[in-house]
DNA sequence: AGCTATTAATAAGT
DNA sequence: TACTTATTAATAGCT
């Protein structure tokens, strides 16, 4: 028997694979060993666990330990009333000891987002419609953009602030909820965090609030 | 020299960890390790995740890309057949061709730097003369606007990213892998949740990876 | 937090 | 899509 000389395992960029069917294979590959990753934590340590994966055609997969909608309501649960606390600035904030716990959160969100901007530098770079070169419009030098832009910049920022009142509206009213309190170390304690809601049959509780992403804007800015 | 002869990496069988010290520590790594996994598979495969960990005190860990909170809405949205477009926010008509998705990918990032950059923007405050004592000069109608106050904005939107640029470099720079850092910030919370979860400590079922962990496909092609 | 010896995951190839 | 194999990547046990 010959025998089979394979490359083996080779060393890979993290970038985005452009051949469409290694794309394909790998994305299939590494899904499963994500959910195996998740299982297995949960296992070893009793964590409770969900992964929710929506692959570039906008297909869904999930994991999720004991279930992935029990996990997820949970963190919905508990996020629709922090994020408004976490917003609140260090400067002008008596509420200093915010929940850590959300700033890191809210901090990863905002490297990951970071990251994004890179790659998206990095490949619009190439594929450029516009005069620009391959920047999102905002993020273009101000002293650069010509009337249209500018015009758009405004409808923009209004639109952003439009928003951004109904967020702070939002968390007036979130904040005098009963069942979350503020304890002595800053942390907020929620009371409601013991589920004892079952899944939510109507559409209107999928809204969590406003229009649904995880914006907080604190009460001093914005 | 006396070399260190450590045992190195011991096949472990994938259930409950009883001494606390280990598990703690696994879960941490682990937990490290899942959230890479996921980020490298976003990058790869051009995939959105979320992720979303429970540890057994309560404690919540969560990455997302390109944000947390989104993907949990569109996985919510998705699951109770509703149009995505019921999420979506009325933006600039100037991105018309643009998809819906797309566009609120796009303005949530945006939502999000500018939140990171709250303390910036803070400090332009302090350095405005015409700092009222009320409301911040950006939270008025862009139409009421003076000459200074525009120029205030003009600043604000270059030191945005002229900030945002300096952390991408420094990303690009360190490691690809940001999302560690967050522990560096102070990781140190105690989520004082009040959790009436039925699952005592008990490693008596151990569930092989597959059987009774929650998974779902959505339907489509990859 | 760091350090290795190992195991586990996986990129290519079939 | 599933199996094989050579390597790389992750990590268990210690410090």
């Amino acid at each position: 028997m010959v025998r089979k000389p394979s490359m083996g395992r080779q060393k890979i960029e993290i970038k985005r694979i452009n051949c469409e069917a290694s794309r394909q294979v790998t994305f299939s590959k590494r899904r499963a060993g994500l959910f195996k990753k998740a299982s297995e934590l949960c296992t070893l340590c009793g964590a409770e666990i969900a992964v929710l994966v929506f692959s570039p055609a906008g297909k869904v997969f999930s994991f999720g330990h004991p279930g992935v909608e029990s996990i997820v309501e949970r963190f919905l649960t508990e996020n629709i009333n922090l994020p408004p606390e976490a917003a609140a600035l260090p400067l002008v904030d008596a509420h200093r000891g915010t929940s850590v716990r959300v700033l890191n959160q809210q901090y990863t969100e905002v490297l990951n987002l970071l990251e994004t901007e890179k790659k998206r530098a990095e490949t619009l770079y190439q594929s450029t419609p516009e005069a620009k070169q391959g920047e999102p419009w905002w993020e273009a030098p101000i002293e650069n953009m010509g009337l249209p832009e500018l015009q758009q910049l405004k409808i923009f920022m209004e639109e952003l602030k439009k928003n951004m009142k109904k967020r702070i509206d939002e968390l007036v009213a979130t904040v005098t909820f009963p069942f979350l309190s503020i304890n002595s170390m800053g942390e907020v304690e929620s009371f409601a965090a013991a589920r004892a809601t079952p899944n939510p049959n109507n559409s209107s509780s999928i809204i969590p609030y406003g229009d649904g992403y995880g914006f907080s804007f604190g009460r001093g800015l914005f």
